[in-house]
DNA sequence: GAAATTTTATGATATTTGTCATAATATGTA
DNA sequence: TACATATTATGACAAATATCATAAAATTTC
């Protein structure tokens, strides 16, 4: 099994603030899984017993409004750690994680980690500033939710998702979500989602193969803001 | 001037991890305000010196979006701590805070505050744990602001109005907030949340007289939801 | 206390978004 | 390959919400 010593993944995320030690330790009790596309992490009301480390692969963080729908709060993905805020509040996992796509995963038990919590303090300031950052970005997406059409919305996320998972040969974006996925993010209808893509489309702002989408004119869609 | 030690507010939030010592240091470089109503405290984009401890009076931090409108992302009252974030990001303030009433408020200076973030674990894992709460509240909020509608987000406000600051001798909510203020909580046009609120009025759910509103039946607005 | 200003209230109308129905296409599976 | 299933697409219509206009009431200011 990999080292997390020799892992270039952990330089994304707060275990690079581990001692050598700490990390060896880290390393000798974590286990790595693979998790297929669609499969579940764990799910809201979970208790979880440590925190994942995303070696590969993208989830989806939901949860499940009252009216029955997913909302998808986040997605996270290489260097992501997932269950950090569960680990930290003690309470049942707030959220789902489901994978977008296939994974890698490291899963550090809780035991080790709040040791680690408890006696590095830059560990725990680190922790600490990702949090922060989790934050501000949950407020950024309040208020672009409350304030933001849905056309905007689609936008944003569009261009979200090139600009964090890029494109593949043919310009289409690497990460492919489905149309629901894509409504599940911005909050509106399955059926809203797709016909404000069929929208872009025909204003050339993007272009779609099955369910792969190119983005043509991100300054259109950048407009759209 | 009053002394940490001997504040009941600090109960209320992580200063209550301090040790007495670093409770007396921070005692010593603290200053004390007043600000009324209206007052700004500082403003989306200002570089902070520290952190607000609230003795008393209600503020809402909100964030101006793209479209001009001021979005309230949370309100903070006593016992709570604002500018933490900004704090440990070190960036500037994300949110602008505006007194919703008259306040008193404590400053205390950055350099004490992250001294002891550094070297009290016990402080920092209560930080972490109010942010973690923090974390989990702005995603709850955002998927009700995806997924509810407008008359289930205001219902849903004036019953945390009621039960945060609780109501008067004659059954008004004891915080007063203009429609205006209510319509950028519940993220929607000044007019929508007026005409909502006279539905309520006339559906005998609440009662009003000038901006006090009166919580009439609880069961029927926690039913909008 | 009266005038000026702000806030609340309501109507009319346009725009956005959701829902239900149905078809076309894509994808998985035997 | 062909069938079954899921996903994407689009139309028709209903519901929710925004916008603009105007009036009434409340609050502030002088």
């Amino acid at each position: 099994m990999s080292k997390c010593e020799q892992c270039i993944v952990r330089q994304f995320n707060s275990l690079k603030a581990l001692t050598k030690e700490e990390l060896m330790r880290v390393s000798a009790c974590k286990t790595t899984q693979i998790v297929k596309k669609g499969d579940v992490l764990f799910e809201e009301g979970d208790v979880l017993n440590g925190i994942y480390c995303i070696r590969d692969g993208v989830c989806k963080m939901t949860k499940l409004s009252e009216n029955g729908k997913d909302q998808v709060v986040k997605l996270a993905f290489k260097g992501g750690m997932v269950g950090q805020r569960t680990l930290v509040s003690g309470e049942p996992a707030n959220l789902t994680a489901v994978a977008v796509n296939d994974m890698q995963i490291c899963f550090v038990p809780k035991t080790e980690i709040l040791q680690d919590l408890q006696k590095n303090p830059n560990f725990s300031l680190d922790v600490l500033k990702t949090m922060a950052a989790d934050l501000k970005n949950a407020d950024d997406q309040l208020v672009d939710m409350a304030q933001k059409n849905v056309k905007q919305r689609l936008a944003d996320t569009l261009l979200y998702v090139e600009e964090k998972f890029g494109t593949d040969k043919d310009g289409f974006l690497f990460l492919t979500l489905s149309r629901e996925d894509y409504a599940s993010i911005v909050g509106t209808a399955t059926e809203s989602a797709i016909r404000i893509l069929s929208q872009f489309k025909k204003l050339g702002l993007i272009s779609t193969k099955g369910k792969q989408i190119k983005l043509e004119d991100k300054l259109g869609l950048q407009r759209m803001e």
